[in-house]
RNA sequence: GCCGGAGUGGCGGAAUGGCAGACGCGCCGGAUUCAAAAUCCGGUAUGGGUAAUUCCAUGUGUGGGUUCGAGUCCCACCUCCGGUACCA
C-alpha cells in the first residue's frame, strides 16, 4: 500500500459503521433495576439547515461531541449522542415565495445536504434517533406541549415538594385547579372560561408588537435591536395586536436561582440573569393632586384598608428601587401609555400632552432608546403628594418611562439618579440631596455636575437621617408596609415571551376560536384533543405575505380554517403559528424516545437520559434558546412529565472560528472556508484533527490552511509508523516488532496516555493533539517498534481521526471495530523516572539544572546542587540565609 | 457607560505559584534526488560574549505590590473581543 490516503480508508469505514450500527445505542432495559448502566448524554446544539450547508463552525463543536462520546463509549458508558434539525423558519419560506417550491421540499433537500456532510465527517451519531422539527411526528408533541403550557396556570404562592426532593414555592398547576373568585362563577360559564383565559401560561394579549413588514411578520422583543430586526436588519414599527403570549415571567425567579447548580460558563449564567433582571425595591403610592386635608384623610382610610392590590383611580402607583429616597422626589413621571395621563392632565397642558403622545407613538424604538441622548417630556399641569412628607410634586410624561416596566410611572430622584438629574436639569427642576457618602468623612457629594449615585447616609429625611441606605430601605418599606403606602415589590427586566408569528413555515396552534351566529369571534378558544394533533399545515399554492400583519394560514382553504364543534358552535381555526424557538425547546427530550407514538417521552426513559450531561453550542444562544428551552422545561416539570428541574447539566461555548485573514467569515468578505473543500483534498480526520488543535475549544480563533496542511503530515507520520508505504500492498513497516516493548517505549506510551486521557476529560483537545504528535515523533525514531504500543496508541488516537484509526487497527490485526475496545489504562509504575532535572536557583534567578536521580531527599538533593560547579560560582563568597527545595521539583538558595 | 473574557516569539498556541515559549506552522541549514515533489535530520525569543560550552543580560500589554520565587495572585491603568444599553 502507498502512502496514506485519506479518501481510500474513509468512506468505507463510513459505510462500515452504518452498515454495522456501530453508532445505534439501544435503550437499556429499565425493567431490571440492578442493572441500569453508566449512562452519558452528550449533545450538540442542532443545526438550521440552511441552504448553503454546513460551514467550519459546525464540526468544531460536534467534533469535540463525538471527541468526548468515542471517548466514553470505550471507557464503557452507555452513550446518547443523536443529531436533529432545527429545520422550520423563514428562509424556506422566502424561497417559496420567491419560487413557489413548497418548503418542505426546500427544506428535505438542505436537510439531505447536512446529513451526507455530517456523515462524510464520520460522527458517530445514533442516526435511528434523527428527527427534524418540521416532523408532523415530532410538532405533534410541539403542539401538545404547547396545550400544556395552554392548560397551565402558575399558582405563585404554592408550596410543595418536587420529584428532586427540593421544596419550592411556586407551581404550574391544571388550569382546572385555578380558584375562581365566587362573583365570577356567578356570571357563569363563559366567565369563568374568560377568567381562566387570563391566567394561563399561554394566553391572548393585545398589545403593542413589533411589526416588520418587510419579513411580513412580528418579532419578539429579543429579535429586534435598535428598532431593527435581528434577521435582515430592516425596519420594525410598533403595532397593537391580538398576539400569543406566554408567560414566562411567572418563572423568572426560577430561571434566575436555579442557575446556581448548573456547571455552566458563568458569563452566560451572568448574561441570563441579566436578561432576567431581578430588582427588589418598593410599590409607593402617591395621591394626585389633592387638598392637606383630603390627604390625611385618604392616608387614615389606608392605614384601615391596607395597601391595596389596585390602586384607587386617583392615586399613581410608583416602583422604586431606592425607597431611601423618597425625601428627595422633586417631580414624577408617567410612561406616556400610562392611562393616568388623561386623568391627571389639566386644560392648560391638554394641548401639549397630546401632541407629545402622539410624537412618542410614532417614534420607533430605535428613536425612543438609541437616539434619546436628550430627555425629552411635557408637565401635565397634575400634582401629587409625597406620602411620606406631605410634598407637592409635579406629574410630567416623559418618554425614558417605559410602559411596560415596574408600574409604567416612577418617582423622580433627580439628585440620587442619573436619568432624573439629566431630565432636572434640562427642564429646571430642583434637585434635593438626601443621600450623603457613608466615608464618614461627611463630605457632601457635588450635585452641580452629576447625581450621586451610591449608596451612604441619609440626611434632608426627617426621622430617617443618619440611616444607612440599606437600614433606610428596610425601615421606610416596612413603615410604608404598615400604613398601608406602600410594600415591598420584585421587578423582572423579562418580558413575557411573543409566542405567534405571521408565517406558514412553523407550527400550526392546536385552538380554534368560537364563533358567533355572525360569524364574529367570540373570544372564547378551545383547544384540540391531544388525540387529535398534530394539526398539520393546509395545502397552499401561495406562500407571498399578506403584506398586513394578518396571519398567512388566513389565506388557507376554507375547510382548514372553519369547522363545526360536536355542540353546534362553529369554529375557526387560529391561523398564527409558532416561532422558530418551539421545537428547539424540547428536542433534547425527544431524542431518547423518538419513536414513542403515545407521550412526548417514555417517563422511565426521561430519568435514565435526562440531564443532558454535556451540551455544546454558540455563544449566541446563551440567552434566548437556552432561557426559553429551560423555562419549557420547567413547565414539564411542574406538570410532572419530567423528573429534573434542569434539562442540561453542562454547558460549553466553542469559540467562533474566524477567516484567515481574523475577521468574522462570510461571503462578503470573501473569506469562508467550505468544509468539504478541506475534506476534499485532506480528508475528514485532518479536518476534525485541525479543528481540535486551533486552540482551546471556547475561544475565538483564526483559520489557517497551513495549519490543516500541519495535522495532515502529522497523520501521514502516524502512517508511515506502522505501514510500509514504499510497497505496493497494504504491509506493516518492517520496524515493527512483536517482541516486548523497550521500557523507554512504554515510558513513552503510558506517559502519552496519562495525558490524552486528562486532556480529553477537561476537553482540552489541542493539548491532547500535541501529545500524540510528541508520541509519534519519538516513536519515528525508534528502529523497532513494538507493535502492542502502537496498537495502544491508534486507540488514543481513535476518538480524534477515527478513519485512520479503524484502518491501521485492522491491519495491526484487529478484525471489528475498534469503537468498543477498552481505553488504554496508564500503567503508573511507568511513569516513574530514573532520573530528574531540577532547576537550581539563586536568589530566585535559574542558574543551573542538575540531573539526579529521582526521589532525592531535600537535604540531598541541596548537597548535589552545592556540589556542582556552576551554582558553587554563584554562591561564593555570599551568605545562605535560606534554602527552600522541593523534593524531585526545585531548589532555590536565597543568600546575601 | 456598565458587565464579562483576553493580551506570551514572525503566526496559532503551551505552561497544579517553581526550567517561559511544549506542539504545530513559517523560516534557515543539511540529507535523499539527474532534478523536483514527498520524506528525514538539525537550528530558530531578543541583545551580547566565547575557540567552544551547561556563558551573561533582558523578556509574557503598562506601572506598582505580595512572595525565597509571578505569565500565573493583588491594586491601578491601556488595548482588543464579546454581551448589554433610559428596566427606575
Amino acid at each position: 500500500m502507498p502512502r496514506y490516503d485519506a479518501k481510500r480508508i474513509e468512506l468505507p469505514w463510513q459505510q462500515y459503521w452504518e452498515t454495522h450500527q456501530t453508532f445505534r445505542t439501544q435503550n437499556p432495559d429499565l425493567t431490571d433495576t440492578s442493572n441500569v448502566p453508566a449512562k452519558l448524554y452528550v449533545l450538540d446544539m442542532f443545526p438550521y439547515p440552511s441552504g448553503s450547508g454546513l460551514h467550519v463552525g459546525h464540526p468544531e463543536g460536534y467534533t469535540a461531541t463525538d471527541i468526548v462520546c468515542r471517548y466514553a463509549r470505550m471507557k464503557g458508558k452507555h452513550v446518547l449522542h443523536p443529531m436533529g434539525w432545527d429545520a422550520f423558519g423563514l428562509p424556506a419560506e422566502e424561497h417559496a415565495v420567491k419560487t413557489g417550491t413548497h418548503p418542505r421540499i426546500t427544506t428535505e433537500q438542505n436537510i439531505s445536504t447536512f446529513r451526507r456532510q455530517l456523515k462524510m465527517l464520520g460522527f458517530s451519531y445514533d442516526w435511528s434517533r434523527e428527527l427534524s422539527t418540521t416532523d408532523p411526528d415530532y410538532y405533534r408533541w410541539t403542539q401538545w406541549i404547547f396545550l400544556q403550557l395552554f392548560d397551565t396556570w402558575y399558582d405563585a404562592g404554592f408550596k410543595w415538594k418536587g420529584p428532586d426532593g427540593v421544596a419550592r414555592v411556586g407551581k404550574g398547576r391544571p388550569i382546572s385547579e385555578l380558584p375562581i373568585p365566587t362573583e365570577v362563577r356567578g356570571q357563569g360559564e363563559s366567565a369563568v372560561r374568560r377568567y381562566q383565559d387570563r391566567y394561563r401560561l399561554a394566553y391572548v394579549s393585545e398589545a403593542p408588537v413589533n411589526w416588520c413588514p418587510a419579513l411580513g411578520t412580528v418579532l419578539a422583543n429579543e429579535e429586534v435591536t435598535d428598532g431593527k430586526s435581528e434577521r435582515g436588519q430592516h425596519p420594525v414599527t410598533r403595532l397593537p395586536l391580538k398576539q400569543w403570549m406566554l408567560r414566562i415571567t411567572a418563572y423568572a425567579d426560577r430561571l434566575a436561582s436555579e442557575l446556581d447548580e448548573l456547571a455552566w460558563p458563568e458569563s452566560i449564567k451572568y448574561m441570563q440573569r441579566n436578561w432576567i433582571g431581578r430588582s427588589v425595591g418598593a410599590e409607593v403610592d402617591f395621591l394626585i393632586d389633592a387638598a392637606t386635608s383630603s390627604f390625611d384623610l385618604w392616608k387614615e382610610t389606608r392605614q384601615k384598608s391596607g395597601f391595596p392590590e389596585v390602586p384607587e383611580p386617583s392615586v399613581l402607583r410608583v416602583y422604586t428601587t431606592r425607597p431611601d429616597t423618597l425625601f428627595g422626589v422633586t417631580y414624577m413621571v408617567l410612561a406616556p401609555e400610562h392611562s393616568l395621563v388623561d386623568v391627571i392632565t389639566t386644560d392648560a397642558q391638554r394641548a401639549a400632552v397630546a401632541e407629545y403622545r402622539q410624537k412618542a407613538s410614532l417614534k420607533s424604538d430605535l428613536e425612543r432608546t438609541d437616539l434619546a441622548k436628550d430627555k425629552t417630556g411635557v408637565f401635565t399641569g397634575g400634582y401629587a403628594i409625597n406620602p411620606v412628607n406631605g410634598a407637592k410634586v409635579p406629574v410630567w410624561i416623559a418618554d425614558y418611562v417605559l410602559i411596560n416596566y415596574g408600574t409604567g410611572a416612577i418617582m423622580a430622584v433627580p439628585g440620587h439618579d442619573e436619568r432624573d438629574y439629566e431630565f432636572a436639569k434640562t427642564f429646571g427642576i430642583p434637585i434635593v440631596q438626601v443621600v450623603a457618602s457613608a466615608d464618614g468623612s461627611g463630605s457632601v457629594p457635588d450635585l452641580e455636575t452629576a447625581a450621586y449615585t451610591e449608596v451612604g447616609i441619609a440626611v434632608n429625611s426627617g426621622e430617617y437621617n443618619g440611616l444607612s441606605t440599606e437600614d433606610f430601605k428596610t425601615r421606610i418599606t416596612s413603615h410604608l408596609s404598615k400604613s398601608g403606602l406602600g410594600r415591598e415589590a420584585v421587578n423582572y427586566r423579562l418580558r413575557d415571551w411573543l409566542f405567534s408569528r405571521q408565517r406558514y413555515w412553523g407550527e400550526p396552534f392546536p385552538i380554534w376560536h368560537e364563533l358567533d351566529e355572525n360569524g364574529e369571534p367570540t373570544g372564547l378558544m378551545r383547544a384540540d384533543s391531544a388525540e387529535s394533533l398534530p394539526v398539520l399545515h393546509p395545502h397552499m399554492e401561495d406562500f407571498k405575505p399578506t403584506g398586513t400583519p394578518e396571519p398567512m394560514l388566513a389565506k388557507a382553504p376554507q375547510e382548514w380554517l372553519y369547522k363545526t364543534d360536536s355542540d353546534g358552535t362553529r369554529l375557526k381555526r387560529e391561523t398564527n403559528s409558532m416561532p422558530q424557538w418551539a421545537g428547539s425547546c424540547w428536542y433534547y427530550l425527544r431524542f431518547c424516545d423518538n419513536k414513542n407514538s403515545t407521550h412526548f417521552i417514555d417517563p422511565d426513559l426521561e430519568k435514565f437520559w435526562l440531564p443532558v450531561d454535556l451540551y455544546i453550542g454558540g455563544a449566541e444562544h446563551a440567552v434566548l434558546h437556552l432561557l426559553y428551552a429551560r423555562f419549557w422545561h420547567k413547565v414539564l416539570f411542574d406538570r410532572g412529565h419530567v423528573s429534573r428541574p434542569e434539562p442540561f447539566h453542562r454547558l460549553v461555548n466553542q469559540g467562533m472560528i474566524l477567516g484567515e485573514n481574523g475577521e468574522k467569515m462570510s461571503k462578503s468578505r470573501g473569506n469562508v472556508i467550505n468544509p468539504d473543500d478541506i475534506v476534499r483534498e485532506y480528508g475528514a480526520d485532518s479536518l476534525r484533527l485541525y479543528e481540535m488543535f486551533m486552540g482551546p475549544l471556547e475561544q475565538v480563533k483564526p483559520w489557517q490552511m497551513s495549519g490543516v496542511e500541519g495535522v495532515y503530515r502529522f497523520l501521514g507520520r502516524v502512517w508511515r509508523l506502522i505501514i510500509d508505504d514504499r510497497s505496493e500492498e497494504i504491509v506493516l513497516n518492517s520496524s515493527l516488532s512483536d517482541a516486548p516493548a523497550s521500557d523507554e517505549q512504554l515510558r513513552v506510551l503510558h506517559k502519552t496516555i496519562r495525558a490524552v486521557t486528562d486532556d480529553i476529560e477537561r476537553l482540552s483537545f489541542n493539548t491532547a493533539i500535541s501529545r500524540m504528535m510528541e508520541f509519534s515523533n519519538f516513536m519515528s525514531s525508534q528502529e523497532t517498534r513494538s507493535k502492542e504500543v502502537l496498537k495502544t496508541f491508534v486507540l488514543l488516537l481513535s476518538p480524534f481521526a477515527p478513519h485512520i484509526a479503524e484502518e491501521l487497527w485492522s491491519v495491526l490485526g484487529g478484525t471489528t471495530t475498534l469503537a468498543y475496545e477498552p481505553w488504554p489504562v496508564c500503567v503508573d509504575k511507568w511513569l516513574i523516572e530514573d532520573t530528574v532535572e531540577v532547576p537550581v536557583q539563586v536568589n530566585g534567578k535559574l542558574r543551573a539544572k542538575l540531573v539526579v536521580p529521582a526521589g532525592l531527599t531535600t537535604d540531598q538533593l541541596q548537597a548535589a546542587a552545592e556540589a556542582d560547579e556552576i551554582v558553587r560560582r554563584n554562591l561564593d563568597g555570599k551568605t545562605i540565609v535560606k534554602v527552600i527545595a522541593v523534593a524531585g521539583r526545585m531548589i532555590n538558595f536565597v543568600v546575601k
